[in-house]
Formats: C-alpha cells, structure tokens, sequence
DNA sequence: TGCAAATCGGAACGAATTGATCCGATTATG
DNA sequence: CATAATCGGATCAATTCGTTCCGATTTGCA
C-alpha cells in the first residue's frame, strides 16, 4: 500500500524538468544538483520516464531532456505509471488477467476494481502544472 | 503501488469468518481449509487481526476465533490497517511526520495528502457485509 | 574529417521488506 | 490432574527494491 521511493523521485525530478519546459535542455546532472537527489538514480529515472513517452532525450554534448508533452497534458497517474507500471492494488485487477486462484468466483474481486478506479481517477486528476506551481506562502517566506 | 499478499488474504480470511458469524467459534485450520490458503499463513494472519480488534480469539481445546464486531462496523479499510499499518501512499503523509528532505518547502506532499484521503475514503466505504454478500449469478452457477 | 567530451542506456551488485514455516506457551476439557 | 488442541511469537528463505557502475552513442570543435 506504499508508493515506491523511486516513484516519489520521479514526481521530484518531473516537478524540477517543468520548471525548465520552453528553455534549452537539461541535463540528469542538473536536475540532480536541483533536486537533491544521488545523480545515478535521476539518471535511471530520466531513462524509465523516457522510455514510458513522458521525456525526450537527446543524446551528445549539450544534450539532454525536456518534457516531451506540455506540462498540463501529464498527469500524477502517468508519472506513477511510468515507473512502477499499470496501477493495480491487487494480482487481480492488473491487466486483465485474474491470476487468483478462485478464478471468477471471488466476490472481492469487482469490489478491488472499483477502488482501483477510484485511485486512479484521483491521480489522473492532478496535473504536473498544478504540482510544478509556487504556492503564495512560498513566495513570501522566500 | 500494490497491496500486499498478507492484505488480500486477510480479507478472503475475514470474508470466510464472516460467514460464521452468529455460530460457534471456527479455528484457523478450518478458515484455511475454506479458503485454500496455507494454514500457517492464515495462523499468522488471525493473529495480527486480534492484535488489531478485528477478531476474538479463545485458546485451548474448542476455542478459535470470532468477530469482534458486526460485520457491518468492519470496512475494507480496517482489515489493510490491521495488516499494513497505517494507509499512506508515501513517507510525507505517514502520522504526521514528514521525513521528506524538504520539509515544509515540498509542494507535493499537499497532493498526495489528498489522495491519500480519497483512496482512505475509498476503502472504508465498503463494509464487510457489502464483501461477504454472495452475489445471484453465483447462486445460479451453483 | 577526425578527435574528444559529454550524454543516455543497460547491466550488475547489495540491502531491505515480504512471505512462508516451525516450535513453544496457554487454556478448556475429560 | 493429565491431555489435547489452540493461539502467539520467533526464525529462515525469497523476491523485490534501491543504488551504483560501466559501456554505447552522439554532437561539437579543431
């Protein structure tokens, strides 16, 4: 029931890579250094995010990797997904491939699914913008 | 992202206790037996759940376990607590104690507050009635 | 055109949590 | 009072997670 530590990072490094949307490229070691997060794990974090459709990276001297949609077209949901793959709180609701072995005669079943819509509706509804957003607070603390 | 194995079969075990309600106590072999989990497994599963007040367990020759409340004041999300622990999606939002390197800066952790009470609300609103109910196709098919 | 620097990508290692198993402490019964 | 059956805690293996390292690839400059 606990999200993964390298999801966590991964909503920290895609929270750092929108602040720089519409600039040049950065790169993990950047991002890194921003985020306070150890270098090689940004690194495989940038492959994974990559790999899922989420950055484009480009590769060679003053390369890098930029958010490959806008901000507010990604999601919680995707980023989650992205790392630790199809949300699904139980075997039986992921992909479509019940490998419990009541098989359909197991009244929990349709109940799990239903939760699991439910989470992740709440995910797919907080955009990356809104999260890459500076609260007022901040701004007057600063 | 995933429940544990231990959470799900706690909640087939609570389902086949449910079933028993009202009669004599029934022993953990026998829940393991209804079951199809392994009866070790199911011991240890018991055990957790009367630590947590789910169950009543009476030791010695005859004894076993029982709910320990109606079936309705026990939801969905008791039985994950009971096994799992407190609900929380990541370290920030676990009892009040962030641990985030961030701190107070981190303007994440209000988000995922959210949706940890929304998948938490999620979970307690599905009594163990609602759970232990056998559905008309089932009885149909029967 | 060739070299060099900087980057991403995948593979390997170590650690921690989870899951299953076993044995001892406890208690009602005959 | 002895017995038998039960729960409770402790121990051990396995899978997964998290970190780290090294190689392949590409662009920029001389």
């Amino acid at each position: 029931m606990r999200l993964s530590n390298l999801a966590d990072y991964a909503v920290v490094t895609m929270c750092a890579a929108a602040r720089h949307c519409g600039f040049a490229r950065v790169s993990a070691a950047v991002l890194a250094e921003e985020t306070g997060l150890p270098a090689p794990t940004v690194q495989k974090l940038v492959s994974q995010l990559s790999r899922a459709g989420l950055l484009n990276s480009t590769r060679g001297a003053g390369g890098g990797i930029k958010l490959a949609r806008p901000a507010a077209a990604i999601t919680l949901a995707d980023i989650v997904e992205a790392v630790e793959g199809p949300i699904a709180l139980t075997a039986c609701v992921e992909q479509e491939r019940p490998e419990c072995a009541l098989g359909e005669r197991c009244r929990v079943r349709p109940h799990w699914a239903l939760v699991n819509e439910v989470l992740r509706g709440a995910l797919a509804d907080i955009p990356l913008t809104q999260l890459a957003r500076v609260p007022e607070e901040m701004k007057l603390e600063a």
